[in-house]
DNA sequence: GATATTCATAACTTAATGGTTATATATAAG
DNA sequence: CTTATATATAACCATTAAGTTATGAATATC
């Protein structure tokens, strides 16, 4: 079997979706989207403890989206978003579903157009 | 400001995530994506009983991802992927950023950077 | 080498999650 | 009207999660 092609083992969505879940990580995430970061530059914007923060990045490092670089005596945060493709995979296969509204409207419309060539028939 | 292009707040995007995060949970939706199913049809592919489904579907529910119908003495869910949309979009935002050529290019370009900074300074 | 800085880890608390069994409620069927 | 079926809810348990404070380890600086 394709390795590109396989789906994603399910853990592996497990924790994206749940790293993703926490809006402390997101927050964290769209931080990092603007170049790697260290520990003390990602807790200044939350009013959470250092601690807090690096558990954080443990999640988001488990779940893949970041890496650690030691850097002296910090460690940067870089952004792996790569995992994402695989969330954004999953979501994509509903794409159709969430569109069902316009599939509403598209039945509505028909049914306009079903009237008015009715009407143009009269 | 304008609804329709306004950020979903935070606290949907939590709910919408955490309930993609479990894997019973995102088996229901795949089911539901094929049509609406009372709740003693989605129980059977499981190995877990009738009300720890009950409490899925609450939580799918909460996010927005189902509504149920009562149908007769059963109660339908149906699929409702509208927020999904939500999802995927706060991932869009990192396409740039999944592109493994682009991650790639990414670390090199910090490599060359970090090389120059070092040459600099000697 | 002593001290400061940056970060991780340990130990703990509280709340949330996912499961269970038992039971209640509503509708359907006899 | 009684009984069966479908589902929800309650009460409970074990595990995980997110936070805390205290401390340890590695690197930088004096």
């Amino acid at each position: 079997m394709n390795i590109i092609e396989s789906k994603p083992d399910t853990a592996a969505l497990d924790r994206i979706f749940a790293a993703l879940a926490d809006p402390t990580r997101r927050e964290i995430l769209r931080r990092l989207a603007s170049g790697p970061a260290p520990v003390g530059e990602l807790v200044e914007p939350f009013d959470i403890s250092q601690p807090a923060v690096s558990k954080h990045l443990r999640v988001l490092a488990d779940a893949g989206l970041v890496s650690r670089e030691p850097r002296g005596q910090q460690r940067l945060a870089h952004l792996s978003a790569a995992p994402m493709r695989a969330a954004s995979d999953y979501l994509a296969e509903f794409k159709a579903h969430w569109d069902a509204r316009l599939d509403q409207l598209g039945a509505v419309l028909a049914e306009l157009v079903s009237i008015t060539e009715r009407k143009e028939h009269d």
